[in-house]
DNA sequence: GCTTAAATGTGACAATAGTCACTTTGTGTA
DNA sequence: TACACAAAGTGACTATTGTCACATTTAAGC
């Protein structure tokens, strides 16, 4: 893959779209470029954690396991999404997975050239700073989802983070299982499947073939924001 | 108060432990010296967040009200922490509160003054970046914990987490009441009770005129890491 | 298309933690 | 010191959700 590709694919995403030339140039010469089979773990928890990662193409899972072995999916990233920025920052280990969830492209800066790219181009600290401020109020709404709601409250919630705005039909961003719904939304497996056959009976969703559809987007937010 | 007994303050800790002169002098001069008593309102959930506090003395309590009525308490704040930040980066409103828990002191600081800021003193970015990081990296462990965890082990993280490391007898951080470690700890307060109760049987903590210490940290540790 | 494995659907049961309704004990203040 | 109010302690009951044990369907590879 070319230089003029790769600028192109980062140019298009948040946290790059208003690099110049100078500052893309930077990180794709710095950078180094990856791919991934579905299923690959990208990052691996427990590691030291001395490279960041720019999602390119594909889909990816970041998730911890707890010491009883739970699975925590935290989220899902897409491309133009920085991966690993924690550990890089503050010299801690990993304390999350990424795994790709289908084939996978993307763009490795380890922390020297991170840094460097930092000194030269000194507003990408900010809009780094802007994103980290955005995941830290994410990570906030959902310690309070997952706290004040009951599950079907939560697992609204969860599906509406997966929706796609202007999407025919409620598409989701993802078609995940309901294993995975379960891990994400930190309920079990049994439970979701009971909740979406609830929902699919009041028509609120669309549950075929494994994919679930959101077909009556403001019952769910309004079950999202419920008392119970 | 003067500059020099801030800047005093200021360089005792974190964030600004290696600032420069010229650098503190700055955030000095740019800041507004507020003072609080026990139970103001430092920011208000739903304002919208135009300034940063940097707190410099006293101790302040992070905390979401959910639709449902539930507070749940995110943080506590020394001196030295910054506050508020967020929504200052990301443009949103303020999405918890922060409240003294006694009179409490400290620098405001505007949007356009911290940006003046950044803009003069570049690797002031770097640090706020790392301190960034290790907030998500909190907030991920405390979603892992709620998930993961039943409620003696998650009770036994969050008073860790308030324990002074070196402090003689197991002294916390601050002395919650038991609703207030509730809050913290995502539990009924009558669920709080029992929990220490038993631990106080078994000699893990003392409970003495509403303060809780520690007294087998090791067997506290294990507790928050156990496999139920 | 057949075989296997993974994902889904469902009933019965258990367990954890919340709620309610009090009593009791502190604490601060007039 | 007495009063008032907040915090803590405790029993009984309930609710929500997880777990286990299967049946059933779907998907994927040979």
């Amino acid at each position: 893959m070319k230089a003029e590709e790769l600028a192109n694919i980062l140019a298009e995403h948040s946290l790059f779209a208003d690099c110049d030339e100078a500052e893309l140039a930077d990180i794709i010469l710095r950078g180094h470029f990856v791919q991934y089979e579905k299923g690959d773990e990208m990052i691996m928890q427990g590691d030291p954690g001395n490279s960041l990662l720019i999602l390119l193409s594909g889909n990816a899972r970041t998730s911890m396991i707890a010491s009883n072995g739970h699975e925590i999916v935290l989220d899902y990233a897409e491309p133009g999404q920085v991966l690993g920025e924690i550990a890089l920052l503050d010299g801690g280990d990993r304390t999350a997975s990424v795994t790709a969830i289908e084939p996978t492209t993307a763009l490795t800066i380890t922390r020297s050239a991170f840094e460097e790219i930092l000194q030269k181009h000194k507003n990408m600290a900010l809009r780094l700073l802007k994103v980290m401020a955005t995941r830290i109020r994410t990570a906030n709404t959902m310690i309070e989802g997952d706290r004040a709601y009951t599950s079907g409250p939560r697992l609204a919630r969860y599906l509406l983070r997966l929706s796609v705005v202007g999407a025919e039909e409620g598409r989701l961003k993802l078609d995940l299982s309901q294993s995975e719904l379960g891990n994400f939304a930190g309920m079990s497996r049994e439970h979701i499947n009971r909740q979406l056959s609830a929902w699919s009976e009041d028509g609120i969703v669309s549950v075929e073939s494994g994919k679930v559809r959101i077909l009556n987007h403001a019952t769910l937010s309004n079950i999202a924001n419920a008392d119970s």
